[in-house]
RNA sequence: GCGCGAUUGGCGCAGUGGUAGCGCGCUUCGUUCACACCGAAGAGGUCACUGGUUCGAACCCAGUAUCGCGCACCA
């Protein structure tokens, strides 16, 4: 990374408005409650996160944020993942660059669809013409077949209409939750551009070639009645059933296979086994007939064919799984394919199943479901002697659609892909090479990214047969007879965009020509939601809307996202930048992990222990919540810790009360090197130490932040934070107070107001709302939009300086402590004297501290002894609780 | 089967070559004028196991085990 530390040098970002000293007003009792509200207010009304547009693309860190599914429910996990990229998105904020953080919806798939349908009482069918100024009715119907039939654009319409209710809540919680998004800059995935968008990108493609249409062996959910992708795959074990079944050769020898699906023995093509499996070899090049149907099917050698598994000797069917389709193509096999989109088998009896008794046992499974057919087959082996011996029961992965609960069938049909790389190396070398040009936080998980792709099958599947999404703008020349010409589509010009060729007629067509021979149809399919989520930078970057805009903006800087959702919404996204801009999308991806149970388990709703985001924040307030979000580094798998948000809690509180006693000691922004006052107003050892260790950790902080650990920045932050408040601060309040004289009174100001300053901006990416309060006591403006701390405004103070000055003296001071805490006495109670030995460098810093020492630790005659062991504080002598002090 | 990650005090985690750290919890003490939504002090760990490299290993290398995840397998 080229850079700068400081960010200040970027002008027209980021203004630090310093006009005169600000007048210091601390409340009596500082608290936390309320400033989610106030300063959500303040930032919205003060346009605090807003993107300047003018601007370059130099200044620009732009974030791709992940459009929450608006209709689903709020989660903790939302709270989690949004703080860790909001964290982000205020370092960028602080170092001067112009953040362009855009917030989307996602609105466009089933859940929405489901949510409008059981909200409004209504169904979409895409083929009823839109309604102008349609109402649903007042109350939804109980009964699904007494529902509403509207078209697409009006069931669109109604979701637009009922997401912006849900949006409301949405942007609620994570405003209170303090997200520095600009809520001007906000889409939804089926809004009107987003589908202009979606589908220009699709023409794109098209014409570019890497969209196409094929008819193909396609995964499909019998339930849903649409075709699905390979990514939408979830393996599950299931019970199934192996049968041993005989084919017979024709010297009437059986070849016994084994099958956990027996129904599809009338949609075998072949049986298969592996080239160099001897038993099988003599038969290789012969044929066998099936049993029940008698249909004459090749012995073919693959080396898929596991000799191992079952009978070691495989029957071939179209289709029963992917394995099944692969062999078919490579093996050029024929096409016998029974099983329907209803996923019941053709009731007519197929040509290649004879008439007689074949068609008289067809006739037994056709139109019955998978199930039933495998009954009655089954049965029928048995009567037939065909079933040696009794099934048995093995636990084996099937395949599902994620959303779906009956497994997928095979079925061939028409469909839209684009590609990806399953089918062309080329491809696939070039999207594995945009994986290696982005940074991955944490970088280990690019494998999974590589994984992906060097497992895919084929091409990714966008078309889905639903009726709610962003249609195919596509329609087709009918012939004389009514048939559609697929091969030269009729497509609309861009500024057309967004179409409903189910709405709107074919260019150079007459809405009365619509499915009429020699005039058009409709596509009728829709685009499957990742389509269009992989657009997200083009969405959100306005991308054929604004293209000053998108060259400012894209590539973007940032892609958060979950790691569930690599193969899904990272992947499809590189697709579709790979081939629509030639780019990556993005140079850096961030993975958040998940929020787990305390059991370890990924938390979920139909776990029934969901948390409420809303109570949570009430209960511990935002930035106690942020903090425990920010604890956790990206890609970790996090356990759901209120006591983590109590720590927060704490710190933020503490943060108040410190900042109330430093600003109480008469310290203003001219006491902050730098803005103020001039570096030779730090004189004492103690608080050029504190300096010095103040600067190692702005450094260390500030470059843990550009790596993406914000985790180790707060906890950097925090630990000195803590060593100023219990050390440094128990020090040297003899001398705030002025014990000691105005010079030495000066360096401590100089030093706190300096540490103060620092902490505010160091704290601000995590506790926002804590660190503007305090920052609104004693300077102007926000402290979002003040620069993140560099050293330089300090560093004449800490030249030469030891910072183990502070640590020595507060290891002493802790020496002290410990002897009264043994006595069992008040910490205030007064030492006598004490002996303290240290090496002969360590008594040196006691010496520069002494003073410091002896007022913190009550002590009228420290004596230091130097020697060869570490240090160590004895013959502490204290006074006596009735002898009264001097 | 391939790949990735984790394994550190009761719990949650940090530490990536140089004398084991933090927070919670626990024990004891203390209402000190920023803070009782607090502070001080303390107890508690052979850093999963085996071997190797090194003057020196929680850290690097090889392997093992357990847990989790991703991908693949699906006859």
């Amino acid at each position: 990374m080229a850079d700068n530390t400081q960010g200040t040098d970027t002008p027209g970002t980021a203004p630090e408005t310093t006009p005169a000293t600000t007048p210091v007003t601390v409340p009596e009792k500082p608290a936390l409650e309320g400033l989610e509200q106030k300063y959500a207010r303040k930032w919205r009304e003060e346009g605090t996160f807003a993107f300047d547009e003018d601007t370059t693309r130099e200044q620009v860190y732009s974030i791709d944020t992940p459009p929450p599914t608006a209709s689903g429910s709020l989660h903790v996990g939302h709270m989690f993942s949004y703080t860790q990229t909001d964290v982000i998105a205020r370092f960028q904020r602080m170092r001067g660059k112009n953040v362009f953080y855009p917030l989307g919806w996602d609105d466009n798939g089933l859940p929405t669809e489901r949510r409008v349908q059981n909200y409004y009482g209504v169904r979409c069918d895409p083929t009823r013409p839109y309604v102008e100024g349609y109402r649903p009715p007042e109350k939804p119907a109980k009964n699904q077949r007494d529902w509403d039939v509207v078209s697409r654009r009006n069931f669109i319409e109604l979701c637009e209409e009922l997401a912006v209710e849900d949006e409301k809540v949405f942007e609620h919680l994570f405003s209170t939750l303090g997200l520095s998004v600009d809520w001007t800059r906000t889409y939804r995935t089926i809004d009107a551009r987003s589908r202009a968008v979606s589908q220009r990108a699709f023409l794109q493609d098209l014409e570019a070639g890497n969209a196409y249409m094929a008819e193909a062996p396609t995964l499909w959910d019998v339930t849903f009645r649409t075709a699905v992708a390979q990514a939408e795959l979830e393996d599950r074990e299931r019970e199934g059933t192996y049968h041993r079944v005989a084919f017979h050769r024709p010297d009437g020898e059986p070849v016994h296979i084994e099958t956990t699906r027996p129904e599809l023995l009338p949609a075998c093509v072949a049986l298969v086994a592996h080239p160099d499996d001897e038993r099988y070899q003599p038969l290789f090049g012969t044929t066998v007939r099936s049993p029940l149907f008698d249909v004459e099917v090749e012995v073919r050698a693959h080396p898929l064919a596991k000799p191992d598994k079952g009978s070691g000797i495989a029957m071939i069917c179209t289709f029963g799984d992917l394995t099944d389709v692969t062999w078919w193509r490579e093996l050029d096999l024929p096409t016998r394919a029974l099983i329907g989109r209803d996923g019941r088998f053709a009731s007519e009896t197929p040509e290649w199943i004879a008439a007689g008794a074949p068609a008289e046992r067809y006739a037994e499974v056709a139109g019955k479901t998978v199930f039933s057919a495998q009954q009655a087959v089954v049965e029928m082996l048995r009567a037939s002697g065909d079933l040696a011996g009794e099934p048995r029961k093995v636990m084996h992965p099937v395949n599902f659609y994620e959303k779906g609960d009956k497994p997928l069938e095979v079925v061939t049909s028409r469909q839209w892909y684009i590609r990806n790389g399953g089918r062309d190396a080329d491809r696939r070398e070039a999207l594995l090479g945009r994986g290696r040009e982005m940074d991955w936080h944490p970088a280990f998980m690019r494998s999974r990214y590589e994984n992906w792709i060097e497992g895919l099958h084929g091409d990714w599947l966008i078309s889905r047969q639903r009726f709610f999404g962003v249609p195919f703008p596509v329609w087709y020349r009918l012939d004389g007879d009514g048939n559609p010409d697929y091969d030269a589509p009729v497509l609309p010009s861009p500024d057309q965009l967004p179409v409903d060729p189910a709405a709107d007629p074919a260019p150079g067509f007459d809405e009365s020509q619509r499915d009429r021979p020699n005039g058009f149809t409709g596509d009728p399919d829709v685009l499957d939601t990742w389509a269009t989520s992989s657009l997200t930078p083009q969405i959100a970057t306005g991308w054929a809307f604004d293209e000053q805009l998108h060259a400012n903006t894209f590539p973007m800087d940032l892609r958060p996202q979950g790691h569930d959702i690599i193969r899904t919404w990272l992947f499809s996204t590189v697709v579709r930048s790979e081939s629509l801009a030639g780019t990556v999308p993005w140079t850096n991806t961030a993975l958040s992990g998940w929020i787990l149970d305390p059991d370890r388990k990924k938390m979920s709703k139909s776990k029934g222990n969901v948390v409420v985001p809303t109570e949570v924040l009430e209960n511990y307030g935002a930035d106690a919540v942020r903090y425990w979000a920010a604890s956790a580094r990206l890609g970790a798998d996090t356990a759901y810790d209120e006591g983590q948000m109590k720590i927060g809690r704490r710190l933020a509180i503490k943060l108040l009360n410190a900042s109330k006693f430093v600003l109480a000691q008469g310290v203003t922004e001219a006491s902050v090197l730098g803005a103020g006052a001039s570096a030779d107003v730090v004189t004492d050892a103690v608080d050029r130490a504190l300096l010095a260790q103040l600067a190692t950790v702005v450094e260390r902080a500030t470059a843990a932040f550009r790596d993406y650990e914000y985790a180790r920045a707060l906890q950097l932050t925090e630990q000195f934070f803590w060593t100023f408040t219990d050390d440094y601060v128990e020090l040297v309040k003899d001398r705030a107070y002025g014990a000691r004289g105005e010079a030495a009174q000066a360096s401590v100001h100089a030093a706190l107001a300096t540490t103060l300053d620092a902490l505010l901006r160091l704290f601000a990416p995590v506790l926002p709302f804590a660190t503007d309060e305090v920052w609104s006591w004693w300077r102007s403006g926000s402290v979002h939009r003040a620069a993140w701390p560099g050293v330089e405004s300090f560093a004449d103070a800490v030249t030469d300086a030891d910072p183990e000055v502070l640590t020595t003296v507060g290891e002493a001071l802790s020496g002290l402590r410990k002897a009264k805490s043994e006595a069992k006495v008040k910490q205030r109670t007064e030492v006598r004297s004490a002996t303290i030995t240290a090496a002969a460098e360590d008594v040196a810093r006691l010496e520069a501290g002494l003073g410091d020492l002896k007022a913190a630790g009550n002590a009228a005659e420290l004596v230091l002894v130097a020697g060869p062991e570490g240090l160590a504080v004895r013959d502490v002598e204290l006074v006596p609780a009735e002898e009264p002090a001097r």
